[in-house]
RNA sequence: GGCUUCGUAGCUUAAUUGGAUAGAGCACCUGACUACGGAUCAGGAGGUUGCAGGUUCGAGUCCUGCCGAAGUCACCA
């Protein structure tokens, strides 16, 4: 029984009853009744009013009094256009009974598959990609729940001018070390050489400007007014594509690569391993995984046959030079490029490509992308040329666009050093949850590897819903102070209110619990955390929806709230009566799963101590 | 400039998708420990929801116009 549409279905039956007048039930809005009034679930009866040519008070007295009559309410307030109605005490304990936390049935025909993380390999993860990660993972998470197949994936950028600047920075001044021998986790080490390319070059682009070349280009080429460090800056693509000689090597490099030279493509090999071991403790810390991987050096040449295709089909055009097009000005979007006058793919042919391939593979109903909203005009273009091409799945895609993360002080820039360091993150916010637990001193008693298991699930709890509590589309700010923050709106004060039942029911493991509450008279903070309960799968198919977990993380917050007032205004193991007791056990134990299972959509652990 | 998104307390943010007096957390002030765990609870103060119109019984939410911020508009990835 869902309460919702009980009342929907009984306030349309006497709608039609009383009124002759006919109503789709499920569009009567029903609401869990707010704080200040008297009631449990509210009816609105403002749509009504004009069609029945009545007013507020007489309809809802109508509908009140006749649901009286039908003994599943009690009572009945009209407040202004709204019907408040208080359930039978049973009903509760009926409704009580129906919150349970099993996973909607498997449905092997849903299947659906979610992209996340998409890294380069040419540097670290940092807070970007955490929040990528934390979305993707949950989404993961919530679709399982509601009983989709899910496969988590991830393109890797493996290949490209950038991993080849790492590349031969290291061939020129790594001096053959590697990651073991400089004791460095081998994604930072591999990032070192990058960081390493650009201040080179950039010591030989300062010195080069110096030359009577780019003197003569500077005074020829600048605009009026122009100084020469604003010329120069603008300059810096070109000069690195026609005068740099570490631009020259760079591209050397990446010929050869695309000529599958031995040497190069083994320096890659082991360049790029070093990234993947740095990647995979980075994702292990996060607790997250992936079924398959896509690696750009396997994909990038895909989605030509497709250009042929759409050639074919007369959806793509080519012009006088040999370069590919499509035309969707008609769709409110621009001309976009697909094949190069020298025959070769941009990005947009290789999503394409991917796209196909890996509907081979799998044959999903559904594709998500979990990209940054920079990309939105991408990927609408992209949907919009599957869709042309008759991809099956076409109508299926969703482009999950998640917000920039800035800091208080304003944008991430690499180029100022100011990005945070996934990794650096994680060992901060570790320290700071050691740190609070050894002030408390709960912990002592336990075995260290137990001590530790616990702090990190507090730490990365903490993390994890700082940053899935704001809506996923929007732009956030992030501050490493509060998000090391242990109480308050956080995760440890929603893993707090599980431990604290935990605890209830293992010192009810010692005693006699009662398990008759056939007459017990419910109050109406328990009422409230019934009603709290029985929202769950609600919220989980509206973040499902959305493609956004924040609902889940506010749920999961109000739901703790409402528990640790209950806790401290009601005793459970001194409860004043056997009915009292067997029923609050019943509904700890529900509260317990309830949140559990909402962090598990967040990818958080519950400790059992804390 | 065109298109897209976003402006809510000092700060970080909610609002059941159009419903009641806009709800929390942080910070600030006051109170609650002979305890089922104080990483908690109760209270105070803090709001013209960027501005101006419009639609509606009802607007933070929808429409229009301004103001402000961001993103995007490559034969780059």
């Amino acid at each position: 029984m869902e309460i919702g549409p009980k009342i929907q279905a009984a306030v349309a039956a006497i709608l039609e009853e009383k009124y002759q007048y006919q109503v789709d039930s499920g569009t009567i809005v029903v609401t869990p009744t707010k704080r200040e009034f008297s009631g449990d679930f509210t009816v609105v009866l403002f749509p009504f009013i004009k069609a029945l040519r009545t007013n507020p008070v007489q309809l809802g007295e109508a509908i009140g009094a006749d649901l009286i009559s039908q003994s599943w309410i009690t009572a009945y307030e009209v407040k202004g256009g709204f019907l408040n109605l208080t359930l039978a005490n049973s009903i509760w304990t009926e409704l009580l009974d129906t919150v349970n936390i099993a996973a909607r049935t498997l449905d092997p025909a849903r299947k659906i598959i979610i992209e996340y993380s998409s890294p380069n390999t040419n540097k670290p993860l940092h807070l970007g990609h955490i929040r990528n990660i934390l979305l993707g993972w949950s989404c993961v998470q919530i679709y399982k729940a509601i009983g989709y197949q899910v496969i988590k994936t991830q393109v890797i950028n493996d290949r490209g001018i950038a991993i080849c600047k790492s590349m031969l920075a290291w061939k020129l001044f790594g001096e053959e070390k590697t990651p073991a021998s400089t004791r460095t986790k081998g994604d930072h080490f591999v990032g070192e050489y990058y960081v390493l390319f650009n201040s080179k070059l950039d010591e030989e682009y300062k010195s080069w400007q110096q030359s009577d070349e780019a003197q003569t280009i500077y005074i020829t080429g600048k605009k009026e007014e122009q100084t020469a460090a604003d010329f120069f800056k603008t300059y810096a693509n070109t000069y690195f594509n026609e005068y740099s000689q570490l631009g020259r090597q760079a591209k050397e490099m990446l010929l050869k690569w695309e000529a599958g030279d031995p040497d190069t493509l083994e320096l890659w090999n082991r360049m790029n391993n070093w990234v993947y071991d740095g990647f995979n403790k980075t994702y292990a810390e996060l607790g997250v995984d992936f079924d398959t991987i896509y690696y750009e050096s396997e994909t990038y040449l895909l989605g030509k046959e497709s250009v042929d295709q759409g050639l074919e089909k007369g959806i793509f055009y080519r012009n006088s030079d040999g370069s590919v097009w499509i035309d969707l000005e008609d769709a409110g979007m621009d001309k976009k490029i697909l094949l190069r006058s020298d025959g070769t793919s941009v990005y947009m042919t290789q999503d394409i490509g991917t796209a196909q391939h890996r509907y081979q593979d799998y044959h999903f109903d559904r594709m998500v992308y979990v990209v940054g909203d920079e990309q939105e005009y991408h990927f609408k273009v992209l949907f919009e040329i599957l869709k042309r091409l008759g991809e099956p799945y076409a109508d299926q895609l969703f482009h999950l666009a998640y917000g920039m993360v800035d800091l208080p002080t304003g944008k991430m820039k690499s180029r100022e050093g100011t990005v945070v360091d996934a990794d650096d993150l994680v060992a901060e916010i570790l320290g700071e949850a050691r740190k609070a637990a050894e002030e408390r001193g709960e912990l002592v008693d336990l075995p260290p590897q137990e001590q530790e298991k616990i702090i990190r699930n507090i730490a990365l709890g903490a993390l994890k819903f700082f940053i899935l509590k704001v809506n996923a589309k929007k732009r956030m700010v992030f501050n490493p102070e509060e998000s090391l923050d242990l109480q308050g709106q956080t995760g440890p004060y929603v893993q707090n209110a599980y431990v604290r039942i935990r605890s209830i029911l293992r010192k009810a493991d010692q005693m006699t619990i009662p398990s008759v509450y056939a007459g017990y008279q419910l109050g109406t903070e328990e009422r409230e955390l019934i009603a709290l309960l029985l929202q769950y799968w609600e919220t989980l198919e509206q973040a499902a929806n959305n493609f956004d977990p924040s609902g889940v993380a506010n749920y999961a917050y109000q739901l703790a709230k409402s528990f640790h007032r209950y806790y401290h205004d009601v005793s459970i193991l001194r409860a004043e009566s056997e009915e009292a007791m067997a029923f609050r056990f019943v509904l700890i134990r529900k509260i317990a799963m309830v949140l559990e299972l909402a962090m598990e959509m967040l990818g958080i652990e519950m400790p059992d101590r804390m």
